[in-house]
DNA sequence: TTGTGTTTTATTGCCTCC
DNA sequence: GGAGGCAATAAAACACAA
């Protein structure tokens, strides 16, 4: 690993505590190192080419591609840094404890963004897929509410002409599948009912709908159903948003093989 | 070559936990 | 109160199109 990688070569760190630990970085003012920059300058220092040779001897470096490896292998294994381990790895790596932890605490935040990219997508898609239920089943309904207006046409037609042309008499008993068929017919016209404001439950003892704001969804025969469960969260820990769409986790959830992701819990 | 957008390294301030 | 974490941000390094 050549000296030359490092922002400041740790010869010259001598005398100069440039990368302090949290406790001591108090005291690390600009002023008070004198191979730092300041953040803010005026134009006219900037422009001084002896002052910029004089306080900047060393830019920014990158690490490099064995430091970062190693650095991403040792978060793969574990995200967080326990003092000694990021000794070690500082010692391993040639490189400041700080600067050790200042990369695992910009590897977390980049972790971050991309867990909330993919949470997005995956929100986004479980919404669609939704939508696109919540359609079919307008469709449904139009479609058996046809249904119901056609045989009950038919079953008055069959009690006129079924009936006795003399006397009075005792009306014919239902069938049972002439029972069920108004049974059914009263239901659908009551589900139909409740999207304008009516309630949202059918049948106590059938199925249940969940009023997800503008959709009923059958909760029994809709694994997408939006029903907010009392998740206890323990979704791996891999979402930002625990139990939202907990019963769309039929739906694979991608993650990046590269991503460690048996760690990370939702604080 | 240069302007511009993105990524990486580092700092600062605030918050929480012990 | 000190240590460590995170969000926000600065600034250098890098990538890339024009």
């Amino acid at each position: 690993m050549e000296a030359g990688r490092f922002l400041f070569d740790p010869p010259a760190l001598q005398g100069n505590i440039l990368f302090l630990d949290k406790g001591s970085r108090s005291m690390m003012g600009m002023e008070e190192s004198p191979k730092r920059r300041r953040f803010f300058c005026s134009p006219d220092e900037l422009f001084d080419e002896e002052y910029y040779d004089e306080q900047m001897p060393e830019k920014k470096r990158r690490l490099t591609p064995e430091q970062v490896l190693l650095l991403e292998k040792s978060f793969e294994e574990e995200n967080k840094l326990e003092p000694e381990r990021k000794t070690q790895l500082a010692k391993k790596l040639g490189l400041q404890p700080r600067q050790v932890a200042v990369w695992f605490q910009n590897r977390r935040a980049r972790w971050k963004t991309k867990q909330l990219e993919r949470d997005y997508d995956y929100l986004k898609s479980s919404y669609d897929s939704l939508l696109s239920d919540y359609d079919s089943i307008l469709k449904e309904n139009e479609k058996l509410k046809l249904e119901v207006y056609s045989l009950t046409e038919k079953l008055q037609g069959k009690e006129v002409d079924g009936a006795p042309m003399t006397g009075p008499s005792e009306p014919a008993p239902l069938e049972e599948a002439d029972v069920q068929a108004v049974q059914f017919s009263a239901k659908v016209e009551d589900r139909l009912s409740t999207r304008s404001g009516g309630s949202a439950v059918i049948d106590e003892e059938g199925p249940q709908l969940v009023d997800s704001g503008n959709s009923y969804l059958l909760c029994e025969n809709y694994p997408g159903c939006v029903a907010q469960s009392e998740d206890d969260g323990s979704d791996d820990g891999r979402s930002y948003f625990p139990g939202v769409f907990a019963a769309a986790t039929e739906q694979p959830h991608h993650e990046e093989e590269e991503e460690p992701m048996d760690w990370w819990v939702w604080s």
